[in-house]
RNA sequence: GAUCCCGUAGCUCAGUUGGAUAGAGCAACUGCCUUCUAAGCAGUAGGCCAUUGGUUCGAAUCCAAUCGGGAUCACCA
């Protein structure tokens, strides 16, 4: 509709003052809410060309939308702005069209294919508030991906090799005592990552000496007894040491089936994983080749570097003088391994903000060894969560585990559903799934509605809420209407509706629902989940308004009640769409 | 020091390619459940959109400078 009056603005300050305006050009709002109207049409820029005031240009083109557009109901002129009024005919067209099409939401193939990695955790600590955050963004926008019509392939990277999970096996070889996760009773991420601050308890304590002697923090470090045996662990790994790779193998078991747990509570997947251990070699090879070819250089003391001045940044090691890999040695393998994989369009990295830099540095060094893939290559970089004493530190210990954040969640849903008295006529079955379908979506639609590149702020000791601009109010409202339809007796999917006139709340609430397509394309565009979860609070809002003030099942006109079940009906439909975009289920009655 | 990001109500955030009187939620205060679920609805109060200057019919939005906050610039990942 908007492409339409565009259109015709344009035809209409040709036709009328002779000049030519492309139809892009012409600025087509929706009306705000204190004006009467559906679309305002700003007429500033034709003032010029056409030599009248504005309200003159108003009326001008007003009437002439008017006469060629049937569906232009009416029209007002304030100051330099032209509102029109679409006829409830027009309106009601729209519902019925939307109504009758399942696919209403989903963008027609594009056929572009899209490779999007996320998660990406380390293997010797368990996930954290950060990944969560990480998690439900990279889920959120594949979705909103395939729903603008991409073809998208979820991926995970496993950084499951270098020094961290050796800090890990190192504090456990020395004072494990051959305690596994079974026999402690802890889930393995959680085993393991116990491991890894005692590594940092140890080390600081051994560290202690040498910082007294003047020594910066991470140079008395590489100094202490357990960093030793950490870098043999290393070394031996890389070598192939048998009892080192065994060690490493259990270790990092134990985290995978800790991971799987947390995945499956947040109902998050990925099609394949990658790991860094299967990856490195390859990125080692490559930048060898890289030597080779003369696109690096390499130091006297055997490390390889890139050099990135001429792109004003600095040169940047890509092999270490002991011939070990780095971090990005390995993502250059990865990224490499990917393409072969799935020939995509596009490869997107959802990872934290933090890393802007490197992978600037990894896309220009793919550059110059001229890989086609490395333009694919978009940092969908998400911000930081901040704790209010400052950013989390998970080598201090100082993080919000993502294990015990769920579990916090479920529980005040349940805390929450008791006091109001709702678990009436459900079982328990039902109860804890409902507890669950709430609590999870507490959490999400409180990390999602807030722009990925922002930074959040949570505050453990204020709970997130359940009432407001939250999850639970927009599930709340499709419980409402499911209610509603399961009272309802009678077929609402009619293909017509014998009505005239559309009351102002209803014709509220399909503008709402006609929005939906473009929402999705708006978050596809920007990578934003939040535009959908802005989205699907309006349109709950709206459609809470009306059901306050209009009755929908006890009407005196039975194609009242008919009509209104269906925007009521539509209206729930389109909130399990959003919320599934954000990874949210609903609830069926709460 | 260099590069990048961010400053909107007491708090957490929206604010389309520059458009009309800057919007929500939380917290505070008022009302509304003998009709479809009150996790809701209606209302009151709360703003020098960090500051200054510029661009123009028009700036929270674009540009510059300043102030404040953050991230990164590891032979860590």
């Amino acid at each position: 509709m908007e492409k339409i009056l565009q259109q015709l603005c344009a035809n209409a300050v040709h036709e009328l003052y002779g000049v030519e305006v492309a139809a892009e050009q012409v600025i087509v709002n929706e009306t705000p809410k204190d004006f009467t109207g559906d679309y305002t049409v700003v007429i500033f820029p034709f003032v010029k060309a056409a030599r009248k005031s504005p309200e003159q240009v108003g009326n001008d083109i007003g009437q002439f939308l008017q006469t060629r557009l049937e569906e232009v109901a009416s029209f007002n002129v304030v100051k330099g702005f032209v509102n029109f009024e679409l006829s409830d005919a027009f309106w009601l067209k729209t519902f019925v069209e939307m109504a009758g099409n399942d696919q209403f939401g989903q963008a027609n193939p594009t056929g572009k294919k899209i490779v999007l990695e996320y998660i990406g955790p380390n293997t010797n600590k368990p996930l954290h508030l950060g990944h969560i955050r990480n998690m439900l963004v990279g889920h959120s926008v594949a979705a909103i991906l395939s729903a603008n019509g991409h073809e998208v392939h979820k991926v995970n990277i496993y950084n499951d090799k270098g020094i961290n999970i050796s800090k890990s096996m190192a504090a456990w070889k020395l004072e494990g005592k051959g305690e596994t996760p079974q026999s402690s009773g802890k889930k393995g991420d959680h085993f393991v990552g116990y491991y890894y601050v005692l590594y940092n308890k140890i080390a600081t304590e051994q560290a202690a000496p040498f910082i007294a002697m003047g020594m910066k923090d991470r140079e008395a470090e590489k100094q202490t007894a357990i960093y030793a045996l950490t870098e043999q662990f290393n070394r031996d790994w890389e070598a192939g040491s048998p009892e080192v790779l065994e060690l490493w193998r259990i270790m990092n078991g134990w985290v995978y089936q800790g991971f799987k747990e947390t995945y499956r509570m947040l109902g998050i997947e990925y099609e394949k994983a990658y790991y860094e251990s299967e990856c490195y070699q390859l990125g080692k090879d490559l930048v060898i080749g890289g030597l080779d070819k003369g696109v690096f250089l390499k130091q006297p003391d055997g490390s390889i570097w890139v050099d990135l001045s001429d792109e004003q940044l600095d040169q940047k090691v890509l092999i270490r003088s002991d011939g070990t890999s780095v971090y990005i040695t390995q993502d250059i393998g990865v990224a490499d391994l990917r393409y072969r994989d799935f020939k995509p369009d596009q490869l997107i990295y959802v990872v934290g903000d933090e890393q802007i830099y490197h992978f600037k540095v990894l896309k220009l060094t793919l550059e110059k060894l001229g890989m086609p893939y490395a333009p694919l290559i978009y940092h969908l970089s998400y911000g930081m969560v901040d704790l209010p004493e400052g950013k989390m530190k998970s080598r201090e210990g100082k993080v919000v585990d993502a294990d015990d954040l769920i579990a916090e969640m479920l529980q005040t849903a349940e805390d929450h559903t008791k006091e109001l008295g709702k678990t009436e006529g459900m079982n328990a079955e039902e109860a804890s799934q409902l507890y669950k379908i709430l609590g999870l979506g507490a959490l999400k639609y409180f990390m999602l509605k807030v722009n990925a590149q922002k930074r959040l702020l949570f505050n453990p000791q204020e709970s997130i809420d359940f009432q407001g601009h939250t999850g639970p109010f927009v599930q709340y409202t499709y419980a409402r209407i499911r209610s509603i339809m399961r009272k309802f007796e009678g077929d609402y999917q009619l293909p017509n509706f014998p009505l005239t006139a559309l009351h102002p709340l209803e014709k509220n609430i399909i503008v709402e629902i006609n929005k939906l397509p473009h929402t999705i394309s708006v978050a596809a565009e920007t990578y934003d989940p939040s535009v959908v979860a802005n989205y699907a609070f309006s349109l709950a809002k709206t459609f809470n308004k009306l059901y306050a003030e209009l009755s929908i099942l006890n009407n005196e006109n039975p194609a009242t009640n008919t009509f209104r079940v269906a925007l009521a009906a539509m209206t729930a439909r389109n909130i399990e769409k959003a919320l599934h975009l954000l990874g949210i289920d609903v609830p069926e009655r709460m």
